[in-house]
DNA sequence: GTCTATACACCGATAGAC
DNA sequence: GTCTATCGGTGTATAGAC
């Protein structure tokens, strides 16, 4: 059992019960191994378990969403990059984004920093690409604001509703207000 | 200690902390009463604490931001009165919805029905005031998906950020795009 | 209605064999 | 690296006095 393959199957059950509800035992089950042996690979036990894995859905998010945003070209074209980064970091609404979900439940300082600084990162990001398109930089920053929101909220929708849908159509309208057609 | 205000208190908790996080030794300590005592008006345990406060939360939801669009004004008065309904229902982006926070949780059959019949309805009503505005009846679901949406994800992001501005500043920016001067 | 005391299951975490 | 067995603590819930 390698990390990599042993941060996927751990994530599932994180993403999909949160950290509180994320048990040693439901851990267990999911990834095949004991509890015991769960300490080998996270020594710090199920706190570094949350560590590793809020840090690695932030490096995924600024892979998949965030990287697009700094290259040089077209700002249309950073843009519509990012949302097609948006979609497949959220498996196209089958998935919750995991800093969310930890960010709903109980405040923790470590964690809660993490999340703030991928989302902060994000919306700077956004509002500076905004801004290439011609955006005031007020207007640019309340929009990136705005964007990421809907991104969000469009997340928690489809997983309240149990339906990837919304997510996807909420997806499909940000693309065609922006103009990426 | 009345059932209403010991609503109020164990709300803190769970809205703060989800359903996972509210243990019962904090609960006890917000409210005031002794673990047992909690029993005498919960008998369902914990359970019951988060049926009846899940419950609460989709009648204030209800009050504040579907009753609006019900009634038989204007559109856009509907439009408006509901958007003040949810700010004074997020407590001005001071506090989260417990719809959300469960939804995040652990996945339980009657929470999430729950929380599903309250998003489900808001959409349909809100969808149905947007086609009184003259909007084609996709075109009124399309949007009325991504208000919700939007409104979650503020609230989220509020939140995370530990900061209210974004919750205000998102609800003003809908308030505009909508016309709603 | 409220309490103290307690039952008992499950939690995260560790010891130590292989 | 992985396991079984087990620890101490905390979780939800209950008994029973007042």
């Amino acid at each position: 059992m390698n990390r990599e393959e042993l941060i996927v199957r751990l994530r599932e059950v994180f993403e999909a019960r949160g950290f509180e509800g994320a048990t040693l035992a439901k851990i267990a089950r999911a990834s095949g191994l004991s509890k015991a042996s769960l300490y080998h690979h996270f020594p710090d036990g199920k706190r570094g378990m949350g560590l590793a894995l809020l840090t690695d859905a932030g490096i995924r998010l600024e892979r998949s969403a965030l990287a697009p945003l700094r290259e040089g070209g077209e700002p249309e074209q950073r843009l519509k990059d990012m949302l097609l980064g948006v979609e497949s970091y959220y498996g196209s609404g089958e998935r919750s984004c995991l800093l969310t979900v930890f960010a709903l439940g109980p405040p923790n300082d470590v964690f809660d920093g993490l999340v703030e600084r991928r989302l902060v990162e994000w919306i700077d990001l956004l509002a500076n690409t905004l801004q290439d398109t011609g955006l005031g930089k007020k207007e640019a920053r309340r929009q990136a604001r705005d964007l990421v929101s809907r991104i969000q909220g469009a997340g928690v929708l489809a997983r309240a509703l149990h339906d990837p849908k919304p997510f996807r159509q909420v997806l499909r309208r940000i693309t065609a207000e922006l103009g990426l057609r």
